[in-house]
DNA sequence: GAGTTTGAAACT
DNA sequence: CAGTTTCAAACTC
């Protein structure tokens, strides 16, 4: 609790005028607190903040529009004990134990995605699949394997409470199973660090399962279907997909594999979260504590009656209000049970811009062209973007989508995905390339047009994507055909 | 982290 | 279209 008060009172902004004369190393600006006023931009009016892992250069009035919306957070650890060094793995997995006291997990996905999920079917945010029974939030953190920044960074903090005289249990949905986290075998250290060390593009499936569920019963959490990347595999009629999305999950939806492939999974409409950051230090965290699910247990739900309201006083205490939830869902065990918490205006600000968590990094394009990853996938730029002179902020949306619509003038086609699953028919005219049923069905819709890297490197937008060269391909001495 | 290579996007 | 320039990511060291 303390520390959330910390936290929220902190100034939002860590900013540092950007200490040209004097370097001052990493450690030194980090520590700079709250309120310095320091207003007066002196020779330049850029001001350097640190958001997360990443230093942006902006100018005041990007500063203090970004801080009005809370797109700062404050650093609660300086110095994260997990991210500044490796952990001790024994300590690690006593602290899991721990923390496997403290916290029920419901779903059984991965904790970052339990908590940050909507339920699509009534538009709340599952928290009531993790019940904090007085969490630690360090531990937590450690236990997810995040840096304290990244940690952060999912605004999972505002939703910990730490303990508190009278407990904060919150109330089991009755019917709806718990499970357990279960742990990595200790000997399959090397299969993490395998997929923590891969390095894989953002719009790129990934063959790595990076997140793994199984399912109770039937059991079956609409987040799931998100959690999907579908960035790439856009095989859907391509009509409102997100409305289409929303109806669907209401009913069909069936046996959705509980193999989830893929990095990022949405936060909102259009917005994403890395399940893991990119950062190579919280990698090395991650491996070290071990702390993915990778199944689920069930336990029996133990059900109080605590109804823990009494948040009047405390505003910091913005998580967890109970209302009942009419939503006419299929399975009555979960009706009007969800409880469920509200979202402070500030929380919602923060998830609609994870999205953008790995940011470009463009110096000239200002952002607006296709050259931009953030542009191109019809995003904004965010926190974790470290552009030059951005003009793809939300508060710009409306330049933007004129933007858009002129480049759509020049190519229809410029923001659709550029793989598309591969048409049942066979294809007609190939020449000595792919084509006849290769092992990926994904296809460059437009081909690429390689000289060099022989498709044999993510220079190539087929490889890049895990795509066979096709016909449409004008590449030259392509290592990349269906052999 | 700096410097190089690369091919798509943008431009002419 | 083609040829060139610009660009940011992929890659290398
Ligand atoms: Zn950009
Ligand atoms: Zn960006
Ligand atoms: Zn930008
Ligand atoms: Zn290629
Ligand atoms: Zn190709
Ligand atoms: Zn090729």
């Amino acid at each position: 609790m303390q520390a959330i008060q910390n936290l929220d009172n902190r100034n939002h902004i860590c900013a540092e005028r950007k200490a040209e004369e004097s370097k001052m190393n990493c450690d030194q600006v980090v520590k700079t607190s709250a309120n310095t006023p320091k207003s007066e931009p002196l020779k330049s009016d850029k001001l350097e903040v640190e958001y997360g892992h990443n230093k942006i250069e902006c100018n005041s009035e990007e500063v203090k529009s970004k801080d009005q919306k809370n797109l700062f957070t404050p650093l609660m650890f300086e110095k994260s004990p997990g991210y500044m060094k490796p952990r001790n793995l024994n300590e690690t997995m006593n602290q899991y134990q721990e923390l496997k006291n403290l916290v029920q997990v419901k779903s059984p996905v991965h904790p970052m995605a339990a908590f940050l999920q909507k339920d699509p079917s009534n538009g709340l945010t599952p928290f009531n699949q993790i019940s904090p029974k007085g969490t630690d939030l360090q531990l937590y953190r450690k236990t997810v394997g995040l840096c304290g920044k990244h940690f952060e960074q999912t605004g999972l903090n505002v939703y910990i409470s730490q303990s508190e005289s009278e407990s904060e249990e919150e109330e089991p949905i009755p019917g709806v199973p718990e499970f357990s986290l279960q742990d990595f075998d200790k000997e399959d250290v090397s299969d993490i660090q395998s997929f923590c060390d891969k390095k894989i593009h953002k719009n790129a499936l990934s063959d790595a399962d990076l997140l793994e569920c199984t399912f109770n019963d039937n059991e079956e959490p609409n987040l799931l279907e998100d959690l999907a990347d579908e960035r790439v595999l856009d095989n859907t009629p391509k009509i409102d997909k997100q409305k289409a999305n929303k109806k669907a999950k209401k009913c069909s939806k069936s046996k959705s594999k509980p193999i989830i492939r893929g990095k990022r999974f949405k936060t909102g409409e259009d917005t994403e979260l890395p399940i893991f950051c990119n950062d190579n230090n919280c990698f090395e965290t991650l491996l070290n504590s071990k702390s993915i699910i990778s199944g689920a247990v069930q336990k029996t739900s133990k059900v109080t009656s605590k109804n823990g309201d009494k948040n009047d006083s405390n505003s910091m205490r913005k998580r967890k209000v109970k209302n009942n939830v009419q939503d006419q869902k299929t399975s009555s065990t979960r009706k009007n049970q969800l409880s469920n918490i509200r979202k402070s205006t500030r929380l919602m600000n923060k998830e609609a811009n994870l999205g953008e968590c790995k940011g470009c990094t463009c110096k000239r394009s200002k952002c607006i062209k296709l050259y931009c990853e953030c542009f191109l996938s019809k995003g904004f730029c965010g926190p974790s973007c470290t552009c030059n002179d951005c003009e793809n902020m939300e508060e710009n949306e409306e330049e933007i989508v004129k933007i858009r619509e002129k480049i759509l003038s020049r190519n229809p086609k410029a923001f659709e995905k550029k793989l598309k699953i591969e048409e049942a028919s066979q294809p007609l005219g190939m020449g000595s390339k792919a084509a006849s049923a290769p092992s990926s069905n994904l296809r460059h819709i437009k081909g690429c047009t390689c000289k060099r890297s022989k498709c044999s490197n993510n220079y190539c937008e087929c490889h890049q994507h895990g795509a066979k060269c096709t016909e449409l391909c004008s590449c030259i001495d392509c290592n990349n055909g269906s052999d």
